[in-house]
DNA sequence: CGACACCTTGAAGAGGTTCAAGAAATGTGG
DNA sequence: CCACATTTCTTGAACCTCTTCAAGGTGTCG
């Protein structure tokens, strides 16, 4: 757990516009500086935060890329999202003053750390502040909405063809190919995600492939043909069979 | 649609320890009843608010019983939660300023409407709003992660199961019974809540009666072993099979 | 009382899982 | 830099849970 006490700068960070999407004056970026000084590396593997750890702040993630799990009491455990740069995490922790699931890297990351009881103080004060806290606390509960109607009411291969949609999108916005994408994850942590088993993952990217609409060289997904993906995920994908 | 404008007092309701857990002072207490001044009653089987619709405000829950859903693009629906009195709805309106589920009444309704632009002046105000209104967003993150759990990775007993411990804790902070309830949704509705079909839910129904876990009398359901459910949750059920 | 929505149960079927084996990639230490 | 161990991925075959389809039963409300 490597703390360093580097001092950043949101008025300078090119990822602000996805972290902290506001017109902000001079005075109040300042403050926003004084906010996130905290910088902390976490290495591939390593855990940000787990479950049952005491909460104290949320963090942007500014380069690297994680999942989120919760575990069951018998220890199963599901991963409940993968984050990327410019997303918070740490939302889990606020009811309870405790986290309520693991963040753990997929690959070498660093976050920027906000003091959640500051936050709270500086969104008193700004109200383009208080407005993007909700917006993301409540972004976060429509996205594990759709999570829901995906693990409760869709089949293997839309939930996959949703799920590469959803990252090659997401990757896309951050300047990213829109056809190409490296997974950072396991095929277990997408079936874990995704409600499904590995083997059934990897069964349903051999099933695209033949079908030519993706290519796959391990982690290297290359989409050949989008619309089929939309098509498979708005259930119109059955005469393609 | 049927507004009235009675003057509410939180102040005086019998439901502010579960919907506004605050320790406030006479002044707030006074700007908290200036804001929640509408009520608004929704009958068995309306809609309180729709997908698409513009949102304004969160709603607390008087009295009633509300499903919320998400729909797919090809028309399946998925049920996201049941509300009961005391909880708040609205959330996933915040991050688009449109609602992005349906919220339906199972049972004849009362509601307070609480203008969301003012709510956040109030929060900027009252520090203890502030946090309150974090820790129920907060809260409703952690449920979701909880339903992921249950819809990725567990089997029909093992949600039916925990489906009904939920509800009856839920009951019981409210003053009902530890071990009776009466079911307020469709066999269906649970079925889409949990990712299974309604002949699945009736099958698992019966399936723990004859195992003298549960009784069941269409909507009425008693439950004669809490912990037969709690070890079904856990996963340490199957000798009882 | 009749119409309708809801629930139960059976039998057949399908989608995904489990088990197993081997291949490919990745990392480690000499 | 190569050999070896380990992790990850793919694919096949058998199996199982849940779904689908179907029929009949139960409760409710005008």
């Amino acid at each position: 757990m490597i703390v360093q006490s580097i001092k950043l700068a949101c008025s300078n960070c090119n990822l602000r516009e996805l972290c902290m999407p506001l017109a902000l004056n001079e005075e109040e970026l300042q403050k926003l500086d004084d906010l996130v000084t905290i910088r902390r590396k976490i290495p591939r593997g390593e855990t940000l935060y787990r479950n049952g750890e005491r909460f104290s702040a949320l963090y942007a993630i500014r380069t690297g890329f994680f999942k989120t799990t919760v575990a069951a009491a018998d220890g199963r455990d599901q991963v409940t999202g993968f984050q990327m740069a410019g997303e918070v995490i740490g939302l889990d922790g606020i009811v309870s003053d405790q986290h309520t699931c693991d963040a753990v890297a997929l690959e070498d990351a660093e976050v920027c750390s906000m003091n959640f009881d500051l936050l709270e103080d500086l969104s008193r004060e700004i109200t383009a502040l208080q407005r993007h806290v909700h917006k993301v606390m409540s972004r976060e509960i429509v996205r594990e909405n759709g999570v829901m109607l995906f693990l409760g009411s869709m089949h293997a291969d839309e939930r996959l063809a949703g799920f590469l949609l959803n990252l090659v999108q997401r990757l896309h916005v951050r300047g990213f190919s829109q056809s190409e994408l490296i997974l950072r994850m396991t095929r277990e942590e997408i079936g874990s995600y995704l409600g499904l088993k590995l083997e059934t993952i990897s069964r349903t990217f051999s099933k695209f492939v033949e079908q030519d609409i993706i290519e796959v060289k391990q982690r290297h997904v290359r989409i050949l043909n989008a619309d089929a993906l939309r098509l498979i995920v708005n259930n119109q994908g059955c005469h393609t069979t």
